[in-house]
DNA sequence: TCAACTTTGTTTGTCTATTAAACAAATTAA
DNA sequence: TTAATTTGTTTAATAGACAAACAAAGTTGA
């Protein structure tokens, strides 16, 4: 019997949302455009409006075009209300972005690591974290919030309980950052992160359920439900990289058998390129770039690796019947060369039915899907919760 | 911006909900022990009690035990305010129910059905659906609404688009019977029917986000997630059954390969047995006697299945991080056999992560999980918009 | 050019529903 | 008996949405 209970104060802080929410998303707009979109009375919305005004999230910008009356009053999103602080904890990279509360990088940061114990890790997280707020524009509310992705298994109190490519286990991020930093600070699973950035930043189109496919290393898979990040009883959800698509197949880094990663990951990839003498060595830019030359045999293998990635979308389509499939992370780069196998695949496996109304996309953030998700996140978090800012 | 917006009617609306709901969860209680529970103030449970009493969905009876004070009215939720109707269209049968508004089934019919015409069909489900609405009790509220569960994909607006084993395709069921019956009407596909089933009246524990697995001929997955029905967003989720687990593996009625449900279905159970001579005519119900009897052939058969079941059940734990699982439809009769295999299976292929706050069951509903599911999902549809009753 | 109409946004008063506080009723404890 | 406790109702205060009237600033058209 936890259930929240309603009376005026929550009504008005919904309505509030509401109209802030019409001028983030329908900006420039005026009060009486509000009033007729949102269905609240315009008595409601001026009130409303007046004090999202005097908090400094909007303001006036001058008189618009009139429709044969008296001319609106165009509303503005005041998007340097405060800042946000993503970060992206990479396998080979931190990647530390401050964003404006619509999501406009201000200043980055993006350092290679390379072995460094996970002292070291954390305290160049943290030097990391202060250089960015130190960086940070002055304005009303400041630096709002944190938000970090990390590759690997978060738990609902923000403790990474397992990233095998970081060789962390059980590490209480959330808790070591809220030890030196005193702001809302959010950990996510990478996946998760980049699903949140696609929502807020990708194309249009369907958003409200979306799957982001995160395809690096290994495979995470972020979820967009009904416009809410789905996470599962306990945090865990997502990790479709290991669903099995091959009985008895290939042995996973994970230990068990046949699972999606070890056959459409960059990892595959790279284990598959070994069987060729000339590409035996190679990275995955190089890997692009024999494509981009033409090789028979890196087309083959983007070709083979596309098909796979294919496959466990067809799972993902026909479990979550979502508007949207996003693929992200590194092997993006590769669209050119797996974009045609993946979604062959996928018409040939799928009924019509899970065709319609679905679209499979390429990130178009690249490397900042995670970075930019988490940040959107605190600064959605920080929205929802103006009322405590007055 | 269809969002909804907020006011007085709503507040209570909602408020009223709550209300309702302890009732419904924890009765018998009283007006206090809400108030406290709820967080509502004690003067606007009473205001809402009354109305509910007015309406006749609750009822006071008679003083409670005293806890040092005055003896606190007990408050009942009255189960005969409405009568709902749920139907299971299956294969080979239709079963229909009449329940009260907590499930109890006050009448029901069971019709085998065998080769009959779409139009011979349509005739039947109409004509039971008509005994059911007469055989229902007198209340204050009659039949609330009528749920009709199929065996196929339905789409949003109550359109059958595809049952193959009824041989449907583009049936607007809800259209057909709605020019018939002017009851509220909803078209649910069977597992999602058997996943509202298990919500409602399966065994407690964490019902929030929990996985229904209908395993028949075929296999259909029913999601429940924070609390609700999941859908898609066409109503298409769910067609799990058709993930592929072996690539190139065997072929699908769908028309694709390597199918989880051309591994662990009926189907497969009865193609598998065919290979023993003294199999190859059996039943799924002979087959479970044969393994009653410790034939080691069956046995074996059925641990293989369970496997394969297995191997399904573990893709849609890493998924969605479930807090249940729940095995149902006509393979749970063969719960003794299939169990184990299952369980080690999941066990075996997931990270210890995964099993905390999840437990794998069979449904405990047996055949009534679809009709008892439509059932209560009319009943719950009723009790939310019972404002318009007043 | 001016009257009529439109559109935008504010002001005013009404109404609904929650809440706190006081009160009444019923019971236990001392 | 009396005091304390618990339950449930009544009363008055308050918040906030809404409708209607109004003011301000346009456009249109004869």
């Amino acid at each position: 019997m936890k259930q929240k209970t309603w009376n005026h104060q929550v009504v008005k802080k919904k309505n509030k949302e509401i109209v802030l929410g019409a001028i983030t998303a329908l900006a420039p707009i005026s009060r009486a455009d509000i009033a007729q979109r949102s269905g609240l009375n315009k008595a409601t919305v001026s009130s409303l409006i007046n004090e999202l005004i005097d908090e400094e999230l909007i303001y006036e910008s001058g008189p618009g075009e009139s429709s044969g009356g008296r001319r609106p009053v165009i509303l503005l999103f005041n998007e340097q209300a405060g800042y946000s602080i993503g970060m992206d904890i990479g396998v080979n990279y931190i990647l530390g972005v401050v964003t404006d509360l619509v999501g406009n990088i201000i200043y980055e940061e993006n350092e290679a690591i390379d072995h460094l114990s996970f002292q070291e890790l954390i305290d160049l997280v943290k030097k990391m974290i202060q250089g960015l707020i130190d960086r940070t524009p002055k304005s009303r509310y400041g630096v709002i919030g944190i938000g970090i992705g990390v590759p690997g298994i978060v738990d609902k109190y923000g403790k990474v309980l397992l990233a095998p490519n970081l060789k962390w286990k059980d590490v209480n991020l959330l808790d070591l950052l809220e030890q030196e930093f005193d702001y809302p600070i959010f950990i996510e699973n990478e996946a998760n992160a980049g699903a949140y950035g696609e929502k807020r930043f990708g194309e249009r189109k369907e958003r409200d359920n979306l799957i982001y496919v995160s395809v690096g290393i290994g495979i995470g898979v972020g979820i967009i439900l009904e416009n809410e990040l789905y996470r599962g009883v306990n945090g865990y959800s997502g990790e479709s990289g290991h669903m099995t698509i091959m009985v008895n197949g290939e042995l996973c880094t994970c230990g068990s058998t046949g699972c999606w990663e070890a056959y459409g990951s960059e990892h595959a990839l790279l284990k598959e390129a070994k069987h060729f003498e000339h590409l035996s060595h190679s990275t995955l830019d190089e890997l692009i770039q024999m494509a981009e030359s033409k090789d028979a045999d890196t087309l083959e293998l983007f070709r083979k690796i596309g098909t796979y990635i294919g496959i466990g979308v067809t799972n993902l389509i026909k479990t979550f019947n979502p508007g949207q499939i996003i693929i992200g992370n590194r092997l993006a780069k590769a669209k050119d060369f797996i974009e045609k196998p993946i979604v062959d695949t996928v018409q040939k496996q799928t009924l019509h039915f899970h065709q319609t109304d679905m679209k499979i996309q390429f990130s178009n953030l690249s490397l900042y899907a995670a970075a930019l998700g988490v940040s959107a996140f605190a600064v959605d978090n920080f929205l929802k919760i103006d009322e405590s800012h007055l």
